[in-house]
This record gives structure tokens, sequence and C-alpha cells, in this order.
DNA sequence: GGCAGGTCGTTAATATGTTAATCATTCATA
DNA sequence: TATGAATGATTAACATATTAACGACCTGCC
């Protein structure tokens, strides 16, 4: 099982997609003062009106840590609101102020014209292929380990 | 142009196979007191003895601001060492030490046990078209702006 | 020989990722 | 009804990413 080429291993494709990927975007966020994170949480609030923040982490691939200090920060600006739940207070949901869909409706036309830009670069039946295979990758359970408990025998 | 799915974009199924794929990865590293970016310094210096600087971050795909403070934590751990090259004092060497290799050969194996493992979760010709949209996407060019500033008219 | 401009690693400031622990709250149950 | 386990957000400590600026060093050209 000889050791694999490193720089064509998976996780370092993956990677370089993303690096040639990202930047066309994070230029149109940087204009507006947001970063790409920030505009993750942005993106899902402006189709969900009020999200909890477990289920903004997951939307957004955001880990629970992380989110807390991104939510704080889009707050400060007053793009976003916290409310606790009445029902259960340990539940926050989140939600964009006015002004927040504002800032928003300014992005999204940029971010979908680049979008746009970025899959005509690729023919069609490449980019299928490719989103299959990372559907399969993805539907691969993270670690597959302690998932799972090894309930009985 | 309607807005795309965002969780089906491009970069967010990027980020999903990552996310899938790392985490039994990085459970290894952890076992050994390293993060997963130590160890793709460590991975590329295995194989290249003494490395510029600037070569380490491009093979590695970490940026270099990063890579100055993985370097030094390395360094102070003893598993490589820096050294400034005597033609061109600008640049830096980084080469693995003795005991850099020697971890290096404790943890390889159980890399590629893993990367076997994941390999072979997906079949074969799937695997071949994923990496193949990969390659694609990575050529990419990153930005495609700034680049080739312009030259006459 | 000296100066303008470019290259290379580094520092600085801020934002985010990772892992473990904490804290408030809820729930099941004795 | 008190109590221990479970849950959800948060904090803590450390490592890394991002962007801009810096400083040492080289190179071409006057």
């Amino acid at each position: 099982m000889a050791t694999q080429d490193f720089s064509r291993s998976l996780p370092m494709m993956l990677y370089r997609a993303l690096d040639a990927v990202l930047p066309r975007f994070r230029r149109i966020f940087n204009e507006f003062g947001l970063t790409e994170q920030q505009w993750r949480v942005l993106r899902v609030l402006w189709e969900h009106d009020a999200v909890a923040f477990g289920a903004l982490s997951a939307a957004t691939l955001i880990p629970a840590p992380s989110l807390v200090g991104i939510v704080d920060r889009l707050a400060n600006q007053g793009l976003v609101a916290r409310q606790r739940s009445k029902t259960d207070r340990r539940n926050v949901f989140v939600r964009a102020t006015e002004e927040g869909r504002e800032l928003h409706r300014q992005v999204q036309p940029r971010v979908d014209a680049a979008y746009a830009e970025l899959r005509a670069s690729i023919d069609a039946r490449a980019w299928q292929q490719l989103m299959t295979g990372l559907e399969r990758i993805a539907a691969l359970e993270a670690g597959m380990a302690d998932e799972r408990p090894a309930v009985n025998q």
C-alpha cells in the first residue's frame, strides 16, 4: 500500500478547488465590509426569517463556537438580532434586521453573476459529474467512528 | 438568472466534502500532538529534505503569514529547523530534523491506511470523475482578475 | 557606488477554526 | 418534588486564515 501522492490527495484537491473558487466571491464580500462567513449567515437568514442557532450552524457549516462571535459582530453592525425562545430558554433564534436584508439585496446579484460566470467556465457535463462525486463524499458521515455507539452486540 | 440553491453551491459542497473527509485524519494527527497543517508541512519535508519557504507555502497550500507561525511551533518542538540561504539572504530553507522524520515514519502508515479505507468506500469510477472535476476547477486560476495586468491596450 | 524598485520572509490586527469545559435550562425519574 | 442526566449556547485557550504593512535584502540602471 504505497504512500499516495500527497499533492493529488482528495483533501488537497478539495483545498485547491476552494482556493481557485473563493477569491472571486471574497472580493465581492469585501466591497461590502463582509467576511465570507458573515455572508453565509446572512444568506441563510434571507430565506428563513428566524432560524434556530443550531440550525444556522448546520446550514452554514460554521461550527457553533465560531458562529457565536460571527453573530455577535453582525449584531453589533445592526445586521441581525438575537431572540431567546420563550418555550425553551436554551434556544436562541437569529433573524436579519431590515438593514441586513437591504445589504443582502445589494450583494446577492453580484454573487449570482459571479457564480454564473464560474459555472459557465466549465462544461455542464463535467460540472454535473463533479457535483455527483462531491455528494457521495459528503454522504460519508464525517468520521465513521463513535457515531452509532455500537448498539447491542 | 435565479438565485442558486445555496446549500448545493460548489463552495458549500466542497466544504461539506472536507467536513466528511478530514475528521478521520485529524483524529490520527491529534494522537501524535500534531495539527493538520503541521502534518502537511512534515509531509512535504519528508520527501524533499530542504525546501524553500515560498515553495513550502505553495506545496502545502498554507498562506505565508500562517506558515511562519506553524514553522515556529514545529521548530520549538524540535521537529524542523530553519536555515538561511547563503547566496540570497532573503531566502529561508526549512528541513525536518531526525526527530521530525522519526515522527513522520510513525504517522504515515496510519494515514495511508485511513486513506485507503476512504478510497475503498467510493467506487473507482466515481472517484476518478470527482478527481477530474476537481482538477478542472483547480485549474481556473484563482481570481481571474489583476492577474496578467492588462498589457497594452 | 548609490539609488529606485522589486522580492522574500515577517509582523500586525482582526476574524475564524478546533477542542474541551462551563453554565443555564430542561427532562426523566425516583 | 428534588435530583441527576441530557441539551443548547457560550466561554476559554490555542492554532490558523486574511489582508495590509514592514524591513531586510537583492538587482538593474544611472
